[in-house]
DNA sequence: AGAGCGATGGCCT
DNA sequence: GGCCATCGCTCTA
């Protein structure tokens, strides 16, 4: 059982309720994926935009493909790449509900709110301990992986978050009444 | 509740 | 040199 992830927007939407696990070294992690934006090459404010360059060559792979890149010199994020090989497009995973691993959470992001610990794309990063070494790596052969978690009721979708070009696409989404989500 | 801002480094022009 | 798909702290209200 897999989300669809034929496009961006269809991707953004069918993740939404699906379980990201991590399985690490330090211990597993989990939560519910409850928000998600969606970029695609055509598109001013995404990474893929202008073509495939060294940087963000992994949002070129094939869907499943997770793109986890570095921002604001400290930060990392993670996509899944959706779409044909070659296509350049993704969905960014802004926010999760914390399931397994609350302990590990709390002691890597250095909090101890559950709520501050998943409720943001860098923090989510930090607290699943995801790092650049899964650039290019799959989410179907191990290390990070998906499983069905619970179908959202109602998805609110709206403008997406921190960018300055095309800024008017409604490519966000998020479980319209999770309590872990980074902005209403 | 919301605005402002510093941290901090890779990448593009 | 300037820009970032961010975060957390501080200040004002």
């Amino acid at each position: 059982m897999k989300p669809d992830l034929t496009d961006a927007l269809t991707g953004a939407r069918s993740l939404l309720g699906w379980k990201l696990i991590h399985d690490s070294p330090d211990g597993l992690t989990s939560g519910y994926i409850v928000e998600t934006e969606s970029y695609d090459m055509n598109d001013a404010a995404s990474h893929a935009f202008g073509g495939e360059r060294v940087s963000n060559s992994a949002l070129f792979r094939p869907a499943g493909t997770m793109y986890v890149y570095f921002t604001y010199g400290m930060h990392y994020c993670f996509n899944i790449v959706t779409g044909r090989e070659g296509e350049g497009q993704g969905v960014l995973i802004r926010a999760i509900e914390p399931v397994e691993g609350l302990d590990l959470m709390k002691k890597r992001r250095n909090r101890q709110d559950v709520k501050q610990l998943t409720n943001g794309p860098a923090k989510l990063v930090q607290a699943m301990g995801i790092n650049k070494s899964f650039n290019g790596k799959s989410v179907w052969q191990g290390g990070i992986r998906l499983e069905p978690g619970k179908t959202p009721e109602h998805i609110t979708q709206t403008t997406r978050i921190g960018i300055s070009k095309a800024v008017d696409l409604p490519w966000r989404y998020y479980v319209t009444d999770s309590a872990y989500i980074s902005k209403r």
